[in-house]
DNA sequence: CCAAAAGTGTTTGACTTACACCCATGC
DNA sequence: GCATGGGTGTAAGTCAAACACTTTTGG
């Protein structure tokens, strides 16, 4: 049995997939394999199968087109204009992925056709693909207002002068060390390690480590590291 | 030309409409008109049609099954496991409405088959549909507690200990009147009428009407209206 | 005049900011 | 030994919480 009279129509995943190499902001882009516009860049994305939820969509498409996984991945919005593809009507459900560029960079050069831009140099998108990059980065500076979510960015061991950049590389401010090392160190969700970044000191910075488990039982809350203007 | 060896889907939109009736919160739901699940209790719902977006579905669907127009409506979440509907497939798109349910009451009962159901009485519901609902009030406690957005839920005019009753039903707690009045009156989002609400009082509470000018512009930036714990 | 809700004022303490200053080290 | 980024300490200011108290008015 079907529901008569209605339209059935293609339902799609889109990524977007964010990544901090340290100075700015890039997101992964790959071109188009098939038409309409082959060869042009877009973001991650593909149609939902038979059998597979939205989820496992998203993670299954990343996967296939940048061999990342158990990385970061959020639903965010879902875009339905009726002409917003060309050839047919199709739902676009879109995810956000935050991911350590450093730890995939190799790899997705090499085995895929994905490249990263920076932010503010990306390239013409198909379709609505800037519209959707634009609310991706909205919500990820509203939520990185107010929760840890930029850890997903950072390699294992970071320090806090490296925290602080991409604070600042978000917001577009600037952000007094003395104040938010407190404050983020009065947090408990950072680990010391012993060993210290001399690459951009000679005094060096500590390393640190994310612990997990605060990150985890206390991400809901609110955390405050920014200043307030 | 389509997009060949796709599975194509139904869209449908699920509205989760929230009202608050001066002591409870409570969901409109209706009796489903067609199989399966005939008869049993849902949220307003309907397949998205050909040549309309996402947005214009959710408001059509409104209207059809209520009459409401021109209400607080958002996009929340999109759900897809691929046995939610025991027909076939659908993808639900979720959204949430906020209405001051004393504008709408005598319409909604009279004209449709929708009830409105305390928050904490709910029947049985079709699908997913009580997954839709816990997230609909986990966002609108979210946002609630960052954003003025309860203020949808209120009449023209309100008074304060009814804004105060309203924040103390979404969280389930109490709050200190005086420091409450001080800092929604510092806010600028109230404009102070020269009436009195004296059904609750000897003494009776002025009314205040929401100041839209200044809750727009300022809606997305962050009140603090509640007490930390 | 009293009960009960509305509303005002004041103290306390926690948290943020701003900023002076010290530390470590490669050159 | 000095320049440079890393990190600590502290005083001043701001804001929310707690709570005692006054106002209003129907019965």
């Amino acid at each position: 049995m079907k529901y008569s009279n209605q339209e059935r129509m293609l339902v799609a995943v889109d990524s977007i997939i964010i990544g901090f190499d340290g100075n700015e902001y890039k997101i992964l882009l790959i071109q188009r394999g098939f038409a309409p516009e082959k060869e042009k860049w877009s973001l991650m994305g593909g149609f939902v199968q038979k059998n597979e939820s939205l989820d496992d969509a998203a993670s299954r498409i990343l996967d296939q087109l940048t061999g990342l996984k158990n990385v970061y991945l959020e639903q965010l919005h879902s875009f339905g204009k009726p002409n917003r593809d060309p050839i047919e009507r199709v739902i676009a459900v879109t995810y956000m992925a935050l991911i350590d560029i450093q730890q995939y960079e190799q790899q997705i050069n090499n085995d895929f056709h994905a490249r990263w831009f920076p932010i503010n140099q990306l390239p013409k998108l198909i379709f609505d693909h800037e519209e959707m990059i634009d609310m991706a980065l909205m919500k990820l500076r509203y939520k990185a207002t107010l929760h840890p979510v930029l850890f997903e960015l950072l390699p294992d061991k970071f320090t806090i002068p490296q925290l602080i950049t991409m604070y600042e590389g978000l917001f577009a401010t600037e952000i007094d060390k003395r104040n938010f090392s407190r404050k983020i160190l009065s947090s408990d969700l950072l680990i010391k390690e012993n060993e210290k970044d001399k690459s951009s000191s000679k005094r060096g910075a500590f390393y640190f480590r994310l612990n997990r488990e605060t990150y985890k039982k206390n991400f809901q809350r609110i955390h405050n590291f920014l200043p307030k203007n």
